[in-house]
RNA sequence: GGCUCCGUGGUCAAGCGGUUAAGACAUCGCCCUUUCACGGCGGUAACACGGGUUCGAUUCCCGUCGGAGUCACCA
C-alpha cells in the first residue's frame, strides 16, 4: 500500500477560518493515524487576493493548534517548492497545460472580457457564465499566429458536452455529474499563473498526495479533476469531502462572519486545545461516548470512513462549555499563566492575583469571562440596599444592619484576617446569636462585594481584600443601611 | 433556475433491518451550598412526509417536501 500523504493547501488570504482549521486537522489526523506525512502547501495562485501576513498566520495557527506539518515551505523533503508562486517560475504548470493542449484535452482561448461578458446570464440574482467553446474551433495556425503577436490568452480545459463523469468519494460514495454541467474551466490564466483547480491536480500528483480532504463545496467541481487525472493518465487520490460547517442560520460559514476564525476565537478567550477538540467533533465522533479528546487521542481514534454527511452548525454555546471543561481540567500553573493577563486588565491594586484567578477557575467558560466576575475587587460598585434582602437567606435591611454592626468591632479586633480566622470568628458569632449562617454571611458578602453574585463567598473575598479594605466596605454598608432604616 | 449533496430532539451526534432510538450541549426541576459556580440526580424533547421492498423499516429503493452547496482569469 502506498504511503499515506495528505496535504493542507490554503491560499493566503487572511485569517484561518474554522472550516479550514477542521480540514487541516482532518488531513493531519488521517496522515498521522496511518503513520504518514502531512504536507503544507501554499496556494498563492491568485496574486490579486493575497493578504500580507497570511502565511505567518497559517504557520502560527497550525503551530498553536498542534497540527504540525512534516513538509512545507520551511521543511523541504524533496517535493518542493511548496509555494505555488515559486513553482510557477519553473514553467511546470504551463508545460503540463501544453501537454493537454496537444492531446486535445485543453485549448487556447483568446476571448476578450467583453465577449465573455455577453455569455453571462443571471439567475436569481446570481451571475452564471458558461463558456461556449468559441476558441476551440481555432485552427492550429490561427492559434500560432495569435500567440506570435503576443495576444493575451488563457488555456481552458476541454470538457465534452455529452456524457457524464463519475468520481468516488470516501464519504459520499459515487458522484456523477453531467459533462454539460461543467464549464471549460481555465487552467492557465492570462497572467501565466495556473488556477487553483489546475495547480492542485498537478501538485497533488507530483507530491504523491494520497488523500485529498476538503469541504463539500468542492464536490461539484471534482469531476473536472477526475477528467484532468484521466487526461494525464494519473491515479486519482482518495477524496474525502467534508460536510459544511454552518452558522446558526444554517448558512456556510464565511470569513465575513468574523467570529469564526481561529485567531478571533483565541481573542475571545478560548484555548487552542478546546477549539481543536470542538472542531474535530464537527462531523465526526469517537467510538465511545467521550467528547473530550487530546490531539494524541484523536490521532489514535480518528477514522475518516466514519464522517458525517450532513452539515453541522457551529454551536458557540457548546464550544463555550467545552472551553470551560478545558479550563477546569487545566493544571493550575498553566491556567494561571493564561488567566493572569485577563486579571491584570481589571485589577491594578496589589491584591493576590493568583487567589483571584483561582476563585474564578470553575466559574468561567472563556478567559474573557474573568473581567466582569472580578471587577468588584478593584472597586466596590454602587449598589442598591435592596440587595441585602434575600428571601432564601431570610435577610432584610434590619437584620443585615444588625449583623454588620455586631461583626464590625469583632473583625476590627481580629488579628488573623485569613479565611480560617474570619470563618472562626463568624461561626462563633452565629452560634452565639443562634442564627442561620446566612443571616451573617449574606450581608457580609454583599457589603464587601456590592454584587448579587460573586466568585467565592464572604471569607474568600475578605481574605483577598485584606482587613483594611474589608472593614471600609463593611462600614460603607452600615452607613447605607442606616440611612435607609 | 440547472446540477449536486444532505434530512435522527433547539444544537452536536450514536445507530449501519428487529433497540424502552444512546450520549453531550442547551433547557427545566431537585440535591449540595454563605451568593454564584462546580459537582450529583432526574425531567421535557427527535427518526420531514408519502409510497414501495421485507415477516419486520430510523436503517434499503422511489417520489414529494425542506435545507444547503455550486454554476469566476476565487479558492
Amino acid at each position: 500500500m502506498d504511503r499515506v500523504r495528505s496535504r493542507y493547501a490554503p491560499s493566503p488570504t487572511g485569517k484561518m477560518h474554522v472550516g479550514n482549521l477542521r480540514t487541516a486537522l482532518y488531513e493531519f489526523l488521517i496522515a498521522k493515524h496511518a503513520g504518514g506525512d502531512f504536507i503544507l502547501r501554499i496556494e498563492d495562485t491568485d496574486q490579486g487576493r493575497l493578504v500580507e501576513g497570511s502565511v505567518d498566520i497559517i504557520y502560527k495557527t497550525l503551530a498553536e493548534a498542534g497540527i504540525i506539518h512534516d513538509e512545507g515551505p520551511d521543511k523541504d523533503k524533496g517535493y518542493g517548492p511548496y509555494v505555488q508562486s515559486e513553482r510557477v517560475k519553473s514553467g511546470l504548470y504551463m508545460e503540463y497545460a501544453k501537454k493537454l493542449v496537444e492531446q486535445g484535452d485543453a485549448y487556447y482561448c483568446f476571448c476578450t472580457k467583453e465577449r465573455l461578458e455577453t455569455l453571462k446570464t443571471e439567475v436569481n440574482g446570481e451571475t452564471i457564465t458558461h463558456y461556449d467553446k468559441h476558441c476551440l474551433s481555432l485552427s492550429k495556425e490561427e492559434v500560432e499566429a495569435k500567440l506570435a503577436t503576443g495576444e493575451p490568452f488563457v488555456i481552458r480545459q476541454n470538457i465534452p458536452r455529452e456524457g457524464t463523469t463519475t468520481f468516488t468519494d470516501a464519504n459520499y460514495g459515487e458522484v456523477t455529474i453531467n459533462n454539460s454541467e461543467m464549464d471549460d474551466q481555465i487552467l492557465i490564466k492570462s497572467d501565466g499563473f495556473p488556477t487553483y483547480n489546475f495547480a492542485n491536480v498537478v501538485d497533488d500528483h507530483l507530491m504523491k498526495i494520497s488523500h485529498v480532504v476538503r469541504g463539500n463545496e468542492y464536490i461539484t467541481s471534482t469531476p473536472k479533476y477526475t477528467r484532468l487525472y484521466k487526461a494525464f493518465g494519473w491515479e486519482e487520490p482518495t477524496y474525502v469531502h467534508l460536510p459544511l460547517i454552518t452558522n446558526e442560520e444554517h448558512q456556510k460559514l464565511s470569513k465575513r462572519s468574523g467570529h469564526s476564525s481561529f485567531e478571533d476565537l483565541i481573542e475571545q478567550g478560548f484555548v487552542a486545545e478546546a477549539i481543536v477538540n470542538f472542531v474535530a467533533l464537527l462531523g465526526w465522533s469517537g467510538p465511545d461516548n467521550r467528547e473530550i479528546f487530546s490531539l494524541d487521542e484523536l490521532i489514535e481514534l480518528f477514522d475518516y470512513t466514519h464522517i458525517n454527511k450532513a452539515p453541522s452548525v457551529f454551536d458557540m454555546v457548546k464550544l463555550r462549555w467545552m472551553n470551560g471543561e478545558y479550563l477546569k481540567a487545566m493544571d493550575n500553573d498553566k491556567y494561571y499563566e493564561l488567566a493572569l493577563p485577563y486579571v491584570e486588565k481589571v485589577i491594578t491594586k496589589p491584591y493576590d492575583k493568583k487567589k483571584i484567578a483561582d476563585l474564578v477557575k470553575t466559574r468561567i467558560e472563556t478567559l474573557c469571562d474573568i473581567a466582569e466576575k472580578i471587577d468588584f475587587f478593584e472597586e466596590l460598585p454602587e449598589y442598591d440596599i435592596e440587595m441585602y434582602t434575600h428571601k432564601k437567606m431570610k435577610t432584610n435591611s434590619e437584620n443585615s444592619l444588625e449583623s454588620l454592626r455586631d461583626l464590625l468591632p469583632r473583625l476590627e479586633a481580629l488579628e488573623d484576617f485569613s479565611i480560617d480566622g474570619i470563618q472562626a470568628l463568624v461561626q462563633s458569632y452565629v452560634e452565639e446569636k443562634e442564627i442561620k449562617n446566612g443571616i451573617a454571611l449574606w450581608p457580609l458578602r454583599t457589603a464587601v462585594s456590592g454584587k448579587q453574585m460573586t466568585p467565592g463567598g464572604a471569607y474568600e473575598i475578605m481574605d483577598i481584600l485584606g482587613k483594611e479594605e474589608s472593614l471600609k466596605r463593611i462600614r460603607k454598608g452600615i452607613s447605607l443601611l442606616e440611612a435607609a432604616v
